[in-house]
DNA sequence: TATAAATTTGTAATGATTACAAAGTTGTAA
DNA sequence: TTACAACTTTGTAATCATTACAAATTTATA
């Protein structure tokens, strides 16, 4: 469990104010690794932060992802989900239980010949079919 | 182009009734590979086909997709965009004009050790960052 | 033709996300 | 401390893509 003091030094680090509710919702995702949505990262929160507001969970986590410190993954066309491991690597859905799996992508993997002649911001590797405990 | 009499016939090799309807969003999918949205290919053939209704092309590309002969492309989170090259192969988005450009992807990437236990349905690569023409 | 099945259509509902402005909090300078 | 500006949070309303649903139309079958 991360301690609100390190994550008080992290946001600073990256240039986001560490507010009660931004460190909250930051140690929420460091703390919970299954790619949580924004209504599962409030309805948590809102039980210890009773004023807490959707709309701050929305406006965090947008501020977050544009400093960098978290990634946002839209393996569902609904809703999207967000992840505080911001390493390169892959997502796996899986369509029964719904699970969402990590799985690390080869090192320099996605070094394609035609886009030599583009700049690449961001990557999202997307698989979806069962798990072994489904299949 | 792809005429009407062969599309008739791909669709029926696919459990599809080919309705006027069906074979028109297909034509136009097969004609226009820029990966267009349920709001362009309406507005597209409502011209043609007044009668039209945006359910009736929500109905058909889902048709399309559990038939397995279109692809629908979630790189943006919010709205879905629809291929008719279901070949295995990934989609850049350009942040700065917004075109999204196919790419090949190598033959069986992607063929991760991790899983090996899994079931693999679907795979999306999408990239993102600027195109040569915007860089 | 008559009847059933499939398809299309228009409208209403859904639900995630965003816009917006008021209220609250924090930092700073006098 | 006080005053003011900047920043953050909050609640509500709007947006907008997608889905639900049932009536109307078309197509298949007997
Ligand atoms: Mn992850
Ligand atoms: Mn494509
Ligand atoms: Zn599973
Ligand atoms: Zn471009």
């Amino acid at each position: 469990m991360r301690t609100i003091e390190k994550t008080d030094e992290y946001l600073k680090a990256h240039g986001i104010m560490p507010s009660y509710q931004r460190i909250r919702v930051f140690d929420y995702l460091h703390n919970n690794r299954n790619h949580p949505t924004v209504d599962s990262i409030y309805k948590e929160l809102v039980g210890d932060i009773p004023s807490l507001s959707k709309t701050t969970v929305y406006n965090t986590l947008r501020l977050f992802n544009e400093k960098g410190i978290i990634l946002i993954i839209n393996i569902e066309d609904n809703e999207s989900r967000f992840d505080a491991d911001i390493s390169n690597h892959g997502h796996f859905k899986c369509k029964e239980c719904g699970e969402i799996f990590d799985f690390d992508l080869g090192k320099d993997d996605l070094h394609i010949l035609k886009l030599e002649e583009f700049s690449i911001d961001e990557q999202h590797v997307y698989l979806k079919g069962r798990c072994p405990k489904c299949k």
